[in-house]
DNA sequence: TGTACATCAGTGAACGCGCGTTCACTGATGTAC
DNA sequence: TGTACATCAGTGAACGCGCGTTCACTGATGTAC
């Protein structure tokens, strides 16, 4: 935290400029997403984001690099809360993590699949990701080996829960399934 | 069409317009897409679309009603080559052709989600949404006569579907399924 | 303790740009008589 | 057939704006001696 009254320096300030991008995605929208409107939320000049990110699509990717291991860890906090410690138990709270994330934080959830805004080049990227879902990966091949998946194929089992939940969170936080327009 | 080399005119142009977006979502994504880019594509002069839609908003509230209602007719067509035709076969067929039309088309659905960048207060929009989603309600209703929800209840078998399909949509469109970064 | 120097986080002014919207207009088309 | 008029789709110039990026700089902090 900075001091009162002063402006935040060093990760402070790092961190403060990823909040900022936090608020201003869900006042606006990520689409109408400014560097310089990050800076004005973080108290500090428009030129500053450019000094830790080195440009907008950098900022962003480093959001949405918060976002995935954010991600993992709710998912791990989830699973951690879970008995039994089967396969499917743990498929079930790796969903309920997912889930939980993405109604939690939907501006992180929203800028993590803008894949056009980012550096998907970025190592820390390829990297969180990897890890983000080869916990799905693993899970699925455990459920397997305790004969859970009745024959199916893994792969298909794997993109079919990762959809229901994807969908669900993109559903949610596009406000289909609440509010006054929702449909259901 | 338009005469070849001559500008689209009228109804011409309007869908000329449309197909500018399209194009211009495919190629630079929707956060990047500008109305200047859509009239160069179309032919004309930046000022036509704000003749034809009145604004930008309005361009892509008229391009999201044209794509549900697309995805209506091609959820339509194939619950019309469905056999047989009872509510859990027709609920399957809705949901082939909801993947199958954004697949296919991939900026209409983008945009189609795109809450923040509508006039959701669009009587269009409202309209289309509520023909477009009745359909869904409608069938697992009638799954629900036939006996084959298993005492579930019908809201979540709706948002369960629903959200299966959407998920399995948006993950194909935002390329985590396939290509080199595919995590399966 | 004091002096000189290096570092570097963050500044602020400047840049050129493409944007959405407005508006007076043009010129082709259709209608009335 | 010809003339006068109305319509209106689309033009193009102009507007003010906020944007992302660059860059020489400042000034606080830390280190060497």
């Amino acid at each position: 935290m900075p001091q009162c009254g002063m402006p935040a320096h060093g990760n402070d300030l790092r961190q403060a400029l990823l909040d900022g991008v936090r608020d201003a995605v869900r006042e606006h929208g990520a689409s109408a997403l400014s560097l310089r409107d990050v800076a004005r939320r973080a108290g500090v000049s428009h030129a500053a984001p450019a000094h830790y990110f080195g440009s907008k699509s950098g900022l962003l990717t480093a959001f949405a690099v918060q976002g995935f291991s954010q991600t993992a860890a709710t998912v791990l906090e989830e699973i951690a809360r879970t008995a039994p410690n089967d396969g499917p138990s743990t498929l079930a709270a790796i969903g309920r993590g997912y889930v939980r994330f993405a109604i939690a934080s939907p501006s992180h959830f929203e800028v993590m699949f803008r894949v056009d805004a980012l550096d998907t080049a970025s190592p820390e990227l390829t990297q969180v990701t990897d890890a983000t879902y080869a916990l799905l990966g693993d899970t699925i091949r455990r459920c397997g080996q305790e004969g859970a998946l009745g024959g199916r194929d893994p792969a298909l089992v794997a993109i079919s829960a990762w959809s229901l939940v994807h969908g669900l969170g993109s559903l949610w936080i596009s406000g289909w399934l609440r509010g006054p327009r929702s449909v259901l």
